[in-house]
Formats: C-alpha cells, structure tokens, sequence
DNA sequence: TCGAATTTTCAATATTTACTGAAAATTACG
DNA sequence: CGTAATTTTCAGTAAATATTGAAAATTCGA
C-alpha cells in the first residue's frame, strides 16, 4: 500500500480482512477505511493509488459504498474529479448502515414470512411450521419497529438510554408504579 | 428438493437466497431454515435426502451452524444418528446469534483499534486518523456494552421497553426530573 | 475388540465472485 | 459544439468459495 502510515494501513488492512464477515468484499472494506480516517476528501485516483487497486476496481468499490450511503460525493470547484468523504458524525454512519442493513436483510425475509403466514397448511407439518414461522415474524417485526423508534430519538437521549444499561428495569418499574399511583388519583379511587 | 411441502420449500429457498446476505452460505442457510420448521428432530442423512445435498456437504454445514449455536444436537436411544433442532425460544435464537456476531464481527474490530489507539501517531495525518478511531472505538465499545445489558434483562423487561419505542424519552426525561426532586428534598434544599 | 454404522476429512472439480485493462460513455469547460 | 478529463461498463481472467465422492476416522453395540 502505496505512502499509508503505518497507523493507517493496519487500519485499513483490518477492514479488508473483516469485510467478508461484514458483507461487503475485501477492496470496498479498505476503501471506506481509507476515506475514513482522511481528513480531506479523496478521489477515485488517489484511491487506486494508495491501495494500489484498478481504477477501475475503485470505481465500482465506490459505487457500493455509495448505495449504503456510507460516503459521500464532493465536488470541488476548478476541478472536475469527484470527492468521496465519511459522514462526520459516527451516530449517523451507524444509523446508515442499521437502516440500510434492515432494508437488504430484513425487509425481504418479513415479505416472505407474510406471505407464507397467509398460505392455507396442507397438513400438519405445514401447521407447525406456520406456527415457527409467526414466531420468527414477530420477533423480527418487533426488534424492528423498535430500531426505527430508537433511531428517531435524539442522539443525546439515545446515549442517554444507552448508559443506562440495564439498569433501565428499575426506571420501567418506577414508571409503572407512577401510572398506578396516577391512575389512582384521576379515579379518585 | 424431495419431500418439502410448498409452504417449507419456500421459506427454504428464501433462506439459501439470503444466506450470502446474512454472511452464511447458500447450503448452510437452507440446512438452517429446514430444521427450523421442523418438528421432529432431524439427521444429517434426512436433510441430505431433503435438500438434496451431498452428505459431506450437510455434515459441514452441521458444523457451521453448531458453531453458531444456532441447532442443538440430540441423541435419540437406540439410535446411533445425530438428530439436531433448533431451539424453541426465539429469543434464545436471536440472542445466540447476536453473541456469536459480535465474537466475530465487533471483538476483534475493537481489539485493533485498541491497539491504533496505544500507537504513537507519526504525523498530523496520523493524529486525525487516530481522532476518528478513537469516535469509531467509543460507539462500538458503547453499542455493545449497551447490547449486553439489555441482553440481560428478562424477556418481559425487553419486551415491555420494546413495546415503549420512542416513548421511552418521556420516561427517561421523568426519571431527571424525579432525581432532581429527590436530590432537593435530601439536601433540604 | 471387532465391525457395521455413522461422521468427518480431503483432494478434485464446479461455481461464484472479484479484479483488470481497454474501450465506451459521460461530463463540463473553452 | 468539440474535446479533453473523468467515470463507467464489460468481457476476459484470476481468485476465492462451495460442493462432491471416496476414503479415513470415529463411534458404539455385540
């Protein structure tokens, strides 16, 4: 790898290594590395240069990046060359990749299962395996109604949540009993 | 495929499609999703003969989703095959798999930047590179704190902060308050 | 302990996926 | 417009991964 630090090149080794565990391939794994941890953007140029991949390898790499919104295109004035850079704000890298996850890994298998919950059993097996499939159905629709709420609230609150840990029980406890306790008092009970 | 009713050929196949997705293989994924909507415990010979898969390849896809803990093995009496099911709890599924992910996919992604981070940066480029590792350390390292915790909690907690959604600001924002109130009676203020 | 039943390994092969260089398409500036 | 700069496409090739059948290893009951 062409005039990386040391630093950097381990860094972007790693992603490369990783990106097959992650879903992507080897050569998008280090380009998104390597545009993230440089603070200019960079071009398609630079790109093949320093990882030492095709043009045209990059191109493509790019395009993949692109579609997972993990990059971002600029452009700079008096040169026509397009720039690529990470989103600052690691919460909303993360957010992008959640959604983008759930759109390719999840929304297709929760069509299925809907149609297949909608099919008539033809016999016993079939009835039973309906019945796995409901429970698959709504585990995944659950955890995933409930990224989208968590993903609107406020990074702040987010973290807020976050550290929490589990000591979130005790709040929800609390709650309950508040609502009790309310309820209590608008029924003059 | 021999045998499968339509309703289990489809989840089947959907399965196998997605498995390159979900960072399986095709077999491995089909394997997955017919012992799954089983009832009965299944042996290797059984799902060979189901999805038409050589048995070598079934005994390596075994492996794999044994790896996973994702099927469980069984031993029938008077019988010397290994049968294997998946477990009932979905929730115990989704947390096996939740586990065995950050294992492989998150651990060692912090153990790298751990190390970067020890590095002594050899230039400005170096030192925002570490800047940004640093920003990648920290919401890994909280994300998966966070995700142990809850994994914690019963399944009822879970479920009813599921439930919540974006409710759950409200919640939290009536638990300052009520901190608040509580510090300010304990000082006497 | 022997041997049939069963599972695992492994080298050969097939399939899929990644990568390249060259050519085509697009872009935007004079 | 025309053209040079730049990006994209694509057919061919390389590399990685998956699959198989046959042989080896393991297991367990007689």
């Amino acid at each position: 790898m062409n005039n990386l630090s040391p630093l950097t090149a381990q860094f972007v080794a790693h992603f490369g290594e990783m990106g097959s565990r992650w879903g992507i391939n080897r050569t998008v794994g280090q380009i998104y590395a390597l545009i993230f941890v440089s603070e200019k953007p960079l071009n398609a140029d630079e790109i093949a240069d320093a990882l030492e991949f095709s043009r045209s390898n990059v191109s493509i790499g790019l395009k993949e990046l692109q579609s997972w919104r993990l990059v971002k295109l600029k452009h700079n004035t008096g040169d026509r060359k397009e720039y690529f850079e990470a989103p600052q704000d690691v919460w909303e890298i993360f957010k992008s990749l959640a959604e983008e996850r759930r759109r390719r890994e999840i929304d297709p298998t929760l069509s299925m299962l809907r149609a297949a919950l909608l099919e008539t059993p033809a016999n016993n097996a079939d009835t039973y395996a309906q019945g796995r499939m409901k429970q698959m159905h709504e585990l995944i629709e659950l955890s995933s109604t409930w990224f989208d709420d968590v993903q609107r609230l406020s990074p702040e609150t987010l973290a807020r949540l976050m550290r929490m840990g589990s000591s979130v029980k005790t709040v929800l406890d609390m709650t309950d009993k508040l609502k009790v306790v309310g309820r209590k008092k608008a029924t003059g009970e």
